[in-house]
RNA sequence: GCCCCCAUCGUCUAGAGGCCUAGGACAACACCCUUUCACGGUGUAGACAGCGAUUCGAAUUCGCUUGGGGGUACCA
């Protein structure tokens, strides 16, 4: 039962869930899933200064509609509670005396003046910057006097010069000269914990068995398996990602667009799309077929297997796949999710089921869903914009195209788009008899009169949502432009 | 400055000493399909950062260099 496995996310609500920390959230619930472990979620809401409630929904929001549902956390529960950080306040300094009278940390007493001294003497030393441990062997008098001036102290952790080595479940054995830390800050002297002593104890009390982060805690790592060791707890294994970058190589921030997974989801990405994409960026399938969900690479799944390096993110291949995913989503599903993008035309001129034959024959070129607002505008109002189809449609060829059709048309049954589809074949199959035209100048001609563009959407679909009363005004319109005018 | 991590096509990656004249995906380009755009199909181009060492043999091991990233806080 102690062997349970225990992996977990721990988000500051400093902003809405990046897509980093969701590619994390991502690797820890694959773990948990694979092994049958627990995935837990804990707020980190410890500065209080940066911490919004916005956030903190945005972040379980996000959370949730990528498919990463938590066993244990804030709003569900659980049996190693609170989940948020700054419920748990008077726990730390519990453990802070813990080690205090065992002798595995001490007051500091120092000013950030006196801190600020020794760094700069370290940098022109070319040495790395340790802490002197000035306040170790602090005499009794000088810390009554320090006190009676009311400074406050902050408590260090006593690092013991050796060689640490863990082995990281994807990097392999990562090797650090303890020496080389220095005594670091536990508990700052307003009385709350610093990062690394607050995420032991809470890994500690959760019992987390696996922590699996951004490489950039690397450097936290030695600290902390020094807590652990010194509060006699089982030391965790731990996995350290690379990290995703921008595409000039720098940290991917918002100058770069859109991070957050809420900004994704405003731009027309799909988060099948977006979780299925960052799980490539450092995993591959052992079977060749990239485009999964979450379960089925839960199913493949191996941490060892992850990739130690950096990646880009680079939007070419994330287009590609929501592309894929809009192509294959279910007709319904996706009509719902695109409304919000057609804010700019009145919906109520649709019914229902047109509105979903437009969704279906205007998807296949879609790689968001904001794109589709560009391409479905002739659905909408009576008439249609012609000026930049005036030359083509001037054409003997348009003309005499248009003035068949609407001879024809009359007779067609608009609410049959199969009929409707063959009737055009036989139109093209007529013109290019009779004159020669080309199948694609034909259509062109008909195209441009309904639609006002010369390419767009299957032509049958069109006709029977646009209908014949609406479609023959149209093509009327389109023959009683001049040319040149 | 100091410490740590990383290094295969433009990008994401496969590759755990001979299976590699380095495979796939996206992007690019060409052609085919076709009522346009697109989708789809078929192809083309494109990489082991450099140098040493180990070995009969290295993309794969080791070292150095270079490049990129991270950390260096009483932020998280």
């Amino acid at each position: 039962m102690t062997d349970e496995i225990r992996v977990r996310i721990a988000p500051s609500p400093s902003g809405n869930l990046h897509i980093g920390t969701a590619r994390t959230a991502l690797f820890n619930y694959l773990y948990a899933k694979k092994t049958g472990g627990k995935f837990i979620l804990r707020i980190e809401d410890t500065d209080a200064e940066r911490t919004k409630q916005e956030y903190i929904d945005n972040i379980f929001d996000s959370l949730k509609a990528l498919g990463l549902n938590w066993d244990e956390g804030p709003d569900v529960g659980g049996n190693y509670g609170p989940y948020t950080q700054s419920e748990r306040f008077d726990i730390y300094p519990k453990y802070a005396k813990m080690l205090l009278d065992n002798g595995y940390a001490y007051e500091c007493w120092c000013t950030n003046e006196e801190l600020e001294r020794e760094k700069e003497e370290a940098v022109k030393n070319h040495k790395a910057y340790v802490y002197s441990r000035k306040c170790l062997n602090i005499t009794p008098e000088l810390r009554e006097q320090y006190i009676k001036e009311g400074r406050k102290p902050s408590i260090r952790f006593k690092v013991d010069h050796r060689e640490l080595t863990f082995n990281d479940m994807v990097k392999g054995e990562l090797k650090f000269d303890t020496s080389l830390i220095g005594d670091f800050v536990i508990m700052k002297s307003n009385g709350t914990p610093t990062y690394n002593f607050a995420v032991v104890i809470d890994d500690m009390l959760m019992k987390i068995s696996h922590i699996i982060r951004g490489e950039d805690h690397i450097s936290n790592t030695p600290k902390q398996i020094l807590i652990y060791e010194a509060l006699g707890a089982k030391v965790p294994e731990f996995g350290h990602l690379g990290m995703i970058l921008a595409p000039d190589r720098s940290k991917l921030s918002k100058r770069h667009g859109a991070t957050a997974v809420s900004d994704f989801v405003k731009e027309g990405y799909l988060t099948d799309a977006l979780i299925n994409f960052v799980a490539l960026l450092g995993w591959s399938p052992s079977d060749g077929h990239e485009i999964k969900t979450v379960d089925e690479i839960a199913q493949d799944f191996r941490i060892n297997e992850i990739s130690s390096s950096n990646s880009i993110f680079e939007y070419d291949k994330l287009n590609w796949m929501n592309g894929q995913y809009i192509k294959k989503m279910d007709i319904k599903k996706l009509t719902d999710m695109i409304i919000p993008f057609l804010s700019d035309y009145d919906l109520s001129e649709l019914s229902r089921e047109k509105l979903e034959k437009m969704v279906e024959i205007t998807r296949e070129p879609l790689t968001t869903l904001k794109e589709i607002k560009d391409d479905v505008p002739y659905f909408f109002g009576e008439s249609v914009p012609l000026d930049e189809v005036k030359e083509l449609l001037t054409t003997e060829l348009s003309i005499n195209v248009l003035n068949r059709f609407n001879e024809l048309a009359q007779k067609w049954n608009f609410e049959d788009e199969e009929e409707i589809h063959n009737d055009l074949a036989d139109l093209r199959t007529e013109f290019k008899e009779k004159f020669g035209y080309k199948p694609k100048e034909t259509m062109w001609a008909i195209r441009a009169a309904v639609t006002g563009r010369t390419r767009g959407a299957d032509m049958a679909g069109i006709l029977v949502i646009i209908g014949k009363d609406k479609t023959l005004k149209r093509t009327n319109e389109a023959l009683h432009i001049k040319a040149g005018v």
